[in-house]
DNA sequence: ACGTTTAGGTTCCTTCAGGGAACCCCGATT
DNA sequence: AATCGGGGTTCCCTGAAGGAACCTAAACGT
């Protein structure tokens, strides 16, 4: 992502930016979530250059987020989520939701969602796990937890 | 962020990335976020450069999810999240409970939150703003919206 | 058998952004 | 009048992004 490294820091966040925070890396992981999942395919939808395109996709392969995978007898790979890659699509679906309404605009969300379970067009909640009720930034406190900095 | 421009982008994961994806913006957001609003308190607890703090603080003023705000008679500011800016830890959040799952390790999480609803020590999860279930990457079908590109 | 095609990268060069230290400005304090 | 402290700005250096050219291995066409 950066020079300064995030990966050792004692935060959740700056942890999870260590995997997918570099310029490039949530698009990757968007377009490989909707099913394109060869370099070809990438490089050309992002427009992103094959140098940068190839260092993203060996960091997401080490972090464990994608799977790299031939599909053919040639030497031809297609990169997969992972479980813990999948996952990490819920950050999207958040940063979705935000982007839909604080920066549409007049012409509307460019993407819907439908959910399976309801059949309806709608967008993420934040609920806590818990109780299931809504959960957001000003209604919690924030406690250390046993992994916190000494 | 980068050079690439993604504020153009008919994609709202693109353009929210637009507003904080750039290195070190989630971390001063998460600092504003637990009341380190001054220039100097952001500065040392995040060890990160003077004239990069001073760049991302005026976009994120210009993007209208900080508010710069004097707070004394002498020149002196702080920062404040605007509405906007609040929802947008929605997506810290979700990091938040990602790298809490699959990066903690031994230690366990950095840091721990209470819901007030419910007083128990929790985590986010995405549910259907419809439904109120469960909502993750497989349980949606993605369709094109109005804003979708020509 | 030989040249072409295609996916998936490497290599190289240039430009721009991040790191880090030094410096500056302004109002208040002594 | 000198000092201090918050909030920046300027400077130089290094490293990462952009972009084009090049390379390789396995098929395919003829």
């Amino acid at each position: 992502m950066q020079r300064t490294d995030f990966s050792e820091m004692a935060c959740s966040i700056a942890r999870t930016l260590d995997v997918m925070g570099e310029p490039w890396s949530p698009l990757i992981l968007r377009d490989i979530f909707v099913g394109m999942s060869r370099f070809e395919q990438l490089q050309s939808d992002l427009g992103i250059s094959r140098k940068v395109l190839t260092e993203r996709l060996n960091h997401l392969v080490d972090r464990g987020v994608l799977e790299r995978r031939p599909y053919d007898k040639r030497p031809r790979y297609e990169y997969v989520l992972t479980g813990k890659g999948l996952e990490l699509i819920d950050v999207l679906m958040v940063m979705v939701a935000w982007g839909d309404k604080w920066l549409a605009g007049e012409a509307g969300p460019p993407v819907l969602y439908r959910h399976h379970a309801c059949g309806e067009v709608s967008h993420v909640e934040l609920s806590c796990s818990h109780c299931g009720k809504p959960m957001h930034a000003n209604d919690v406190d924030v406690l250390p937890g046993p992994g916190a900095a000494a």
